[in-house]
DNA sequence: ATGAAAGCGCTAACAG
DNA sequence: CTGTTAGCGCTTTCAT
């Protein structure tokens, strides 16, 4: 009995305010072009008949559909995706606030022994005209994505810099992981230890590279030694545990910077085997400021993902909106999550 | 100079195989309609061609856009986000091979000391024919949206029971919470667990109280006492490490049966404390087998949620395209990820 | 089995 | 400032 009749159209709403279809039209997309009684009659139709402008049909008319695609991973890539979940929702956020909406997508299924094929799914969204644009979040992996989208003219936004290629002509945004790390350093530092030991990745990440940069200027800008105080393991807290447990047996640390909280983790059970209080006696820091590590009082380096997904989308508005001249590339600076992991009482 | 011409349609495609418009759209929609060789020619011009079918064209014409919307809730509802990443993959994967697609939204930003609006966003998507359906995920808040979301006659299928209205008539599908916490309690009676505490939630949340009754439920069947062995706390660390320490002091369990993992782990603490290890001397379980359970080794409930997408999606088609009957209520067993935190040895 | 005509609801371009 | 005309690319009649 409640609404059984079809959504009102541009036309229905045009007869009941006695103009014509393009009037209302303007009405929407551009009211100051209408005298204000002839405009307040419009709107007053609107409302009555609690029209809402069709998507297909203005889709169709525009060619904009005003939906930005997002391609999640084939789940558990390496250890970004600790932190998607976060990004996904500023993302969504971010986008509501400029008229956009994410539209999902996966890569299809990878099948055994078989390469992920990095630009699955993204050719048919374009071409079928089914988003504006993509939000381009893997780039860690290197970057065929943003390759093959670039030559295809398909209009994206990396959320990570251009590692591989710096003349990359498309915008991008990135977290500074280097100053988080060298941040993390600074403060074990301060809190009195100058053996801090560095827990990363295998060679390979520029990701990890990065951070492992961080590490090593601070503690040179420190005049703290690093002579055997690294370690290179796969993303693991079992593999972090037993480098922590080898570093402190070779070369005593009272601190550990880690590149990922994974591994971070894995320090703390390290500690823990040996009697040993995170913070009190040994400074451990973590990377992404997971539930894990707000859960376990892991200080960690913690991205601005909200910061990061306004810049994403605002870049996405300048790409789509010739004339407003976007920035290209923004380093946007990570913070310290302060927490009972790194201070000592 | 690769592809800065205009998208082929349908009219290209129809004129480079010399049928009418028409013919090729049946041999895409239809394929079985033509005769075998006009529709290898028209596949070929397709081929050629590299024409992928407009979607805001077909979606205006059809009325039926492919997309199903999920709304992000306000970040960090209650427990149930700690699961929420793994339900969207599952989501967008099951999806796609319906041949939809995962629309994501926010309800808007709650201002302070406002109700947030169950029906935020969901109106306007709807009328808009930006989706055709949505899924409903945030039912364990009682469940205000399923009842305006089918006073508004939209298509939906939600993720969690009709608690407060067993009449209700959309479809769901659900995890059985009840049965997980009882397996989980079976699981520390095999153990050698006789005195087993069950930490759960303040009443009011339907969810609580269903798998507070799994182990009670559990307990009376295997002949073992309840009296003094539970508490009910806000969901926190710090709430439920505070709440085993005053169950360990009072009432003496061996055993923890948790309604999260985030009480799971204040239990963890709480141990630690103590100097007592969990699965040596004290049992602990979890539910939603988050990466905190994972990392920490902490035994949880699993809910299955690939299959869950599954059940969905299939619902979803069932709603969307009349004829085939659904099945209107699913309930599935979720799984116990057993580890080191509740087994000896 | 194939084609012709009509129109989904909207907005760009031009007239008035 | 407002109205008219045309058409986005597709699919649903209905003929043939």
């Amino acid at each position: 009995m409640d609404t059984p009749r079809p959504p009102a159209t541009l036309a229905d709403v045009a007869e009941r305010a006695g103009v014509s279809r393009q009037t209302v039209s303007n009405a929407i997309n551009n009211p100051d072009l209408l005298r204000p009684d002839t405009l307040a009659r419009v709107q007053d139709a609107i409302e009555h008949l609690d029209y809402t402008p069709n998507q297909a049909a203005r889709h169709l008319r525009t060619r904009s559909s005003h939906l930005v695609g997002l391609r999640l991973g084939p789940a558990q890539e390496f250890t970004a995706n600790m932190a998607m979940d976060r990004f996904v929702h500023a993302l969504v956020e971010a986008s509501r606030e400029a008229g956009y909406h994410v539209l999902l997508f996966s890569g299809g299924r990878v099948a055994e022994g078989e390469l992920p094929d990095p630009l699955g799914g993204y050719d048919d969204l374009l071409r079928s005209t089914a988003v504006d644009a993509f939000v381009v979040t893997d780039t860690y992996l290197g970057n065929p994505q943003t390759i093959g989208l670039a030559q295809r003219r398909a209009p994206f936004v990396a959320f990570g810099r251009p590692w591989d290629d710096p003349g990359a002509a498309h915008p991008w945004v990135d977290v500074d992981g280097a100053a988080g790390i060298a941040a993390a350093t600074e403060h074990l530092r301060a809190q009195g230890h100058e053996r801090i030991a560095w827990l990363g990745w295998q060679p390979g990440s520029r990701i990890g590279e990065d951070r492992r940069a961080g590490w090593h200027r601070a503690m040179t800008a420190l005049g703290l030694p690093t002579a055997g105080l690294e370690a290179a393991v796969e993303d693991g807290v079992l593999a972090g545990g037993r480098a922590a447990a080898s570093l402190l047996g070779s070369s005593a640390p009272t601190a550990f910077v880690c590149a990922s909280d994974t591994l971070a983790v894995g320090v703390l059970g390290a500690l823990s085997d040996r009697g040993l209080k995170p913070g009190r006696d040994v400074g451990v820091v973590g990377f992404d400021d997971s539930q894990v590590a707000q859960v376990m009082g892991l200080t960690s380096v913690r991205q601005p993902l909200e910061e990061v997904a306004v810049h994403l989308v605002a870049a996405l508005r300048a790409l789509l909106a010739p004339g407003h001249g976007a920035e290209s590339g923004v380093l946007l600076q990570p913070t310290l999550e302060v927490r009972s992991s790194s201070t000592r009482g």
